[in-house]
This record gives C-alpha cells, sequence and structure tokens, in this order.
DNA sequence: AAGACGTGGCA
DNA sequence: TTGCCAAGTCT
C-alpha cells in the first residue's frame, strides 16, 4: 500500500510554511531547529529560533559565546539543558568538524543533545539523505495507518526506524518529502487526542479507520508526574531568576521563589551539577 | 530501562 | 481545575 504518494502530494499541497522549510535555510539552522522542536510547540520555537540565528548565524559565533548567554537566549523553551548541549554541540563543531554541520549519521549522534531522532531529521533534511526518520507524530501515524492500532506501543528504535523504512520511496527526494509528510500528517491531521480524519490524504487505505477505531489495548506510556510542588518547578523558579539577572542571585533572592528549604537546595545543587548555575563570590548566576 | 528533565496551551 | 500533550535525550 502506497501511502507515500497521497501524503506527499497533501503535503505539496497543504503542508505549513515553516521557516525551516524554507529553501536555503541551512543545516546550522536546521540542527538549532530541532533541538528546539524536542518536546517544545512549534509556535513556541520560531519566534525563539529567529533571534538565535540572527545572534548566532553560524557554529563557530554560538561557540565563542558564554554558555550562559545561550541559556538565558533559550528563555522559556524549556529543558534548558539543551541549551547547554547545543552550545557544547557547536563548539564540537566548531573543533572537529571545521565549523561545518557534519552530514554523516554517526558524526551527528555524537555530538552533545543529538539523538536518532534529530540526527536523522538534519540528515534527511538539511542534506536531503535517505533515512527513516521517526518522531511521536510518525509513530502514531504509522501506529494507525499501518498497524490499526490507536495508539503506538512503547517506542522500539529498531521496529519504528523498519516501519518507516518499508514506506520510504527509493528516489532521494521522494523519500525526504515522504519523512516531511508523515511528520506533518501527525501533527496537524493524526494528531493525539481529536484526529480529524475527514481532512486526512490516506484515510482510504487506513487501518485504523477500516477496523472501526478501536480502542488501545497495550501498555501505556508512563504518565507524566505531576509539574506543581515537583523539583523540576522549583529549578524552573530558579532558572527563571537566574535568567532575569546580569548580576550575581543571593541566597537570599533564591530563597524566596520556594519556601521548603531541603527541596529548594536539592533543586540549586541539581542546576549546578547539571553547568546550569555556577557559584560565585556574591550568589549565583548562569555559566560564564 | 524507567525516570528525570520545563513550560504553557487547551479541553 | 486537572490532566494531557508538545519534532527527545540522557543516564
Amino acid at each position: 500500500m502506497d501511502i507515500a504518494t497521497p501524503l506527499g502530494e497533501w503535503f505539496n499541497r497543504e503542508g505549513r510554511d515553516l521557516p525551516w522549510r524554507r529553501p536555503g535555510f541551512g543545516a546550522w539552522g536546521i540542527l538549532v531547529s530541532e533541538v528546539m522542536l524536542q518536546q517544545t510547540p512549534v509556535a513556541r520555537v520560531i519566534p525563539r529560533l529567529a533571534e538565535w540565528l540572527a545572534r548566532w548565524p553560524t557554529p563557530a559565533d554560538l561557540a565563542s559565546a558564554p554558555p550562559g548567554d545561550a541559556v538565558r537566549a533559550w528563555d522559556r523553551l524549556g529543558y534548558p539543558r539543551r541549551a547547554l548541549r547545543l552550545h557544547a554541540a557547536a563548539t564540537a563543531i566548531t573543533e572537529e568538524h571545521g565549523g561545518v554541520v557534519p552530514r554523516d549519521l554517526d558524526a551527528l549522534l555524537a555530538l552533545p543533545g543529538i539523538g536518532e531522532y534529530t540526527a536523522r531529521a538534519v540528515a534527511a533534511f538539511a542534506f536531503g539523505d535517505r533515512h527513516p526518520v521517526v518522531d511521536t507524530n510518525v509513530r502514531r501515524v504509522l501506529a494507525r495507518a499501518i498497524a490499526g492500532q490507536g495508539e503506538p506501543g512503547p517506542p522500539s528504535t529498531r521496529r519504528d526506524l523498519a516501519a518507516m523504512e518499508s514506506v520510504l520511496p527509493e528516489n532521494l527526494d521522494a523519500a525526504r518529502l515522504t519523512n516531511a509528510a508523515v511528520m506533518e500528517l501527525g501533527a496537524v491531521i493524526c494528531t493525539a487526542r481529536s484526529p480529524r480524519c475527514d481532512a486526512c490524504p490516506i484515510s482510504d487505505v487506513c487501518r485504523w479507520r477500516a477496523a472501526g477505531y478501536p480502542p488501545y489495548k497495550g501498555t501505556r506510556a508512563t504518565v507524566q508526574p505531576r509539574f506543581e510542588g515537583s523539583d523540576r518547578h522549583v529549578r524552573g523558579l530558579i532558572m527563571a531568576e537566574l535568567r532575569a539577572s546580569e548580576i550575581p542571585v543571593t541566597a537570599t533572592e533564591i530563597a524566596r521563589v520556594w519556601a521548603d528549604d531541603a527541596q529548594r537546595d536539592r533543586a540549586l545543587q541539581s542546576l549546578i551539577a547539571d553547568g546550569l548555575a555556577e557559584p560565585t563570590q556574591d550568589g549565583f548566576t548562569l555559566p560564564a
């Protein structure tokens, strides 16, 4: 069953005009966008990405800045360790790859913060190479359209890559288009909560639809723990203070963000361990 | 190999 | 209001 052709036609007609899809956006821009998009919605990424690339147009530009600048520019995208890793990746690209984003999958995979998904996304979208690209959208679309299940089971890199490989055309351009189209379908049509099957270009061949939308029976992924009152919450509050100040934030000021001394200290210590905060003479700052 | 890791929008 | 979810990675 060929789903690549109808998906490609649909994508060419209705795919969103996103910055990183514009011709000539560049491998560095695509790499930065992919890292920002890890667990963060498109709408929140777009303005931050534009600022980031205007300020640091090349990996060497970012590498020459203090990591704390990257963390501050990251703003509230969330998971600020990504900013630190992106800075470290820029350093590695500058020092080990002559300042040029590598094209090879293994070289990409070796960069900090670049995992199985992002490495393939960069190789496929920035360089046009033929690799199956599998993210949460792709998993969901393939689970439904091909496997006839309402939700993907637990991620299995091997199985997931094989599944995507099986729908990928041989032709390079067609393969790249298919990768983008399956992701896009999962993002805007075949969504997690309320899929818009009426607007789906492959509804006529979807096995889940054909089976009458059977409810998912497998094991569910572990539920996200409550955020309110969690260590993540406290880390976030402390990071907001550090981002907002150009001078060291005192222990007294940090004490105001969270009353529980033990939990606050645990959060601060973990931020220091992560390299997101640095103790100084007068308090704490983003990494210099 | 589960669990940690931010943040905010939406139903 | 609470819970789910958003182009994952790392340990």
